[in-house]
Parts: C-alpha cells; structure tokens; sequence
DNA sequence: CCGCGTCAGTTGTATAGTACAACGGTTCGT
DNA sequence: ACGAACCGTTGTACTATACAACTGACGCGG
C-alpha cells in the first residue's frame, strides 16, 4: 500500500473498465462473427487465416497459437478439408506431421471473408480519427503479446 | 480510389490490426476464463455478474444484453439455480416474468470469481501506465458503445 | 366476458466447438 | 532395437448456442 498518492485507485478503476469491456466484447464476439461470414463455419475462419499466414505450419502450431486441444483442430482441419479450403500433406523428412495450405478455393473463400470483416470493423470505426486507430491498435497489441508470452501452456507452474 | 491523400492507407493498416487482435482475443478468451475461474460453470458467470449488477432484472434483458437467444439465458439461468446462486421469483405484478436476484452464495461466489480475474487482469496490465490504462479504458468503452447502439439495452426510459 | 394477438419463459432438437483420454504410427536417443 | 517423445485421429462427453414449437399470462377489442 502506497501512501504517496491516490493513483493506484486511477489504476484499478481503468483495469476494472478494461477487464468488462473486453468480456463483453467476448460474449458478442461469436454472434457477431456469425452474422458477418454465416458462411464459413466460423472458427475455421481463424484457423484458416494463419495457415494462410504462415504457409507450411503443422496442426501442432496452430493448437499451440490458439490454447487448442489438438484434438480441436484435428476435427477443424477434417472440417476445412472435407469444405476443400485445405490441404493436408505429409511432410516429406517428417512422416508425423502435416504440412498445411490453403486451396485456391481456401484463400478466395478467406478473401471474401476477410473483406466482410474489413468493412463490417471499418464501418464500426468509421468516426474516429487515424490517431485514435493507431493508438488503439498498439494498445491491442500490447495487451494482447503480454498475454502471450508465458502461453506456451504455462503448465503447472 | 480517392486521389487526395494517404491518410486512408494508415487507417486501413490500424483498422487491420484491430481487427485481427481483437479476434486473436476473442479466440483465446474462452480458454482463459476458464483457468481463471474453473468453478462456475463459464458464460454463466457473466449472466450472474450482470444479475447481481443490476438487480431484478428478467431473463429477456439477459437475452437482448447478449444478443442471446431466450432459450439459451433460460438453461442458463436453470443451471444457475440447480447451483444455488440465482433465485428466480415470479414478478407480483405480472406473473410472465421472473425477477432475477443473486442468492448469498451467489454473490460470494462472484466476488472470488472477480477477484481472481481482476487479479489476472491486473498482473497482465501491471506494467502499463495510469495513462495507458485510462485511455486503453476509453477506448474500449467507445468500440464497444458503438456495437452496443442498436441494443435495446440503453433505455431511455 | 370472450377470443385473439402478444409477451415471458420452457422444452425438444440439432449443431458447433471444445476437452480429455486412448490409440496408432513415426522418429530419435541410447 | 527398445522405449520415450511426438504428431495426429478417434471415441466420448459436455457446454453453449440457435430455432421452433409449446404453455401460461396479459391485455385489448368486441
């Protein structure tokens, strides 16, 4: 307890709205989501995005980003295969592992998508000012690079 | 495209990375409540927070607040109580509606759960500045109030 | 007062998304 | 060559969710 000053008070009330804000945000996220790409089984969309990014990674990397079981995104691959948005190929020096790549199919299926998102966050952000949007934007990343650093499953420690 | 200037491309770059933070938490949000509050039965806890928040409040607000349908608050609220930590009581006035009040242990359970995320959040944000924090705050706020516009949650009556 | 439209909530059914555990195949270190 | 470690799949179960059909309670126009 620091005696100086009130800040701290400053500080919890600002985690308090942040730490709401982000959970509300959460709840709507799913619903928003579906209303934006209904077509795309949703979560596959963010999975199919960083296979997209990162060409060539392994369901193993994508569990790991996501906090996924592997099982989770075995059946969300199954899923985006059998849609013909993936492909799934052994890796030549490594009988175990898949390498992923999206189809033609995939990555024109995420670009459609990709574009409801831009417009759909565009539209909501229209109104405020490019410095606004910056700061925010770093403010995100921050937030969200503290979060994972210790992820690599911060296991029973 | 407009010819004036390349105000539009910085726009562009930071609506992205909102964008892609925002879903890269959404993702990543489930998995967290639940290493930091296991007990209490996940979404619920938002429901209860707001029930406890707001005191009274019927099932259908639960619904239009979350953009969740009425069958889903309804199990919801059925688990909530088969725990022990909502009551649902019938309105004297009008015997459609059910008023929703916390029970004792309801509180308290909330209380720990929120003092374990506030606690989580507040060691994730430990670093950032009452300045950072305040305008990361405001930000929120404002993204959040702009999605929540056309909610019947912000009554004028 | 009666019937009909409306509102609140529940229940039936179906579907994602997810985890955990058990398993089969692969690779590697000793 | 054996066993540990690793990658992915499959079986099972549970939560969260939606939509639709239904029950019960209001409330209004006749």
């Amino acid at each position: 307890m620091s005696d100086d000053d009130g800040t701290q008070d400053v500080r919890d009330a600002s985690v308090d709205v942040i730490q709401r804000e982000l959970t509300a945000f959460a709840r709507r996220a799913r619903a928003a989501a579906a209303r934006v790409h209904p077509e795309i089984p949703l979560v596959s969309y963010t999975l199919l995005a960083h296979i997209e990014e990162r060409r060539g990674c392994r369901a193993t990397d994508l569990a790991a980003h996501y906090l996924l079981d592997k099982s989770t995104v075995s059946r969300q691959l199954a899923g985006l295969e059998k849609l013909g948005l993936v492909e799934r190929r052994p890796a030549p020096d490594d009988h175990r592992v898949q390498v992923l790549h999206p189809t033609e199919a995939g990555s024109k299926v995420l670009a459609t998508a990709q574009a409801n998102r831009r417009a759909a966050y565009q539209e909501r952000l229209a109104d405020w000012s490019a410095e606004d949007l910056d700061r925010f934007a770093a403010y995100l990343l921050r937030y969200n690079a503290a979060g994972t650093a210790d992820l690599p499953d911060a296991p029973s420690a």
